[in-house]
DNA sequence: CTGAATGTTCTACGCTCTGTAGAAGACGTC
DNA sequence: GACGTCTTCTACAGAGCGTAGAACATTCAG
């Protein structure tokens, strides 16, 4: 999966948050917002430009018919997630050294979060 | 964490399968052999170059007292993969529900690794 | 139907990262 | 102190990203 620039980045997280799909301004205006000053002013034609770029990387898809486009995640953040894990795990030699590594580094918390996800899983 | 090009991979492909700290040269000689005609052939200097970058970056260190410097990683393989696996998970907001999509994704056979793995870990 | 407003694509530029390696400098040895 | 070995310095090209104006396309009000 290819990796995404900082700019990318925030507009993946906008569209990730909302449901439904967005316009460019809408996003324009989301990411002036987002966190007051330290909000990014950016033109339209810039985040135009991101979201050619998203497309052409598989993370969004354009609804072209309408106008202006409406542009959503082709993923969840979760599966996006997920997604990114597999590939660092396929990277190890090792997987199951691997992922002895990450489970024993993970907090109680989610060791118990993991153990019940690993139930539901079982009893399915 | 910093993110590494695909020769600095390969460099610490190599150094993460040695034990032993490498030099310049003998990293240069392993790239040259890796794979027979796909492995690349590249300069000495190029290899120190990568070097200093991956020192810089904190993936690697250097024993200055020796001549030729020796070269180590200073995180295992694994403790890399980990960290990076966390990384992700850091920037999921909800952690919980990028773990259940990342379990409901595994194989059965990691699924068991993971049971494995969390009983160990809740019996120590 | 036409002009204005709105939206999209094209083009471009500067910055940073990475691979690449020669040139120049440092070091140890004979 | 000269020679071979090793390291640092400097440099450059290509790709990726943020940035956005200029040019083109579409829609809509009148």
């Amino acid at each position: 999966m290819a990796s995404l620039g900082d700019l990318e980045r925030s507009v993946m997280e906008l569209l990730w948050r909302s449901d439904a799909s967005l316009t460019a301004n809408e996003l324009r205006d989301a990411l002036a917002l987002r966190d007051g000053s330290t909000g990014r002013a950016v033109a339209t034609t810039t985040v135009l430009t991101v979201l050619s770029r998203l497309e052409r990387k598989g993370f969004v898809s354009r609804a072209r018919e309408q106008r202006p486009h409406r542009y959503r995640a082709l993923l969840s953040r979760e599966e996006h997630t997920a997604e990114l894990m597999h590939e660092i795990l396929d990277r190890s030699s090792d997987r199951d050294a691997a992922l002895a590594r990450f489970v024993g580094t993970v907090s109680a918390g989610e060791a118990a979060t993991l153990r019940r996800l690993l139930d539901e899983l079982a009893h399915r």
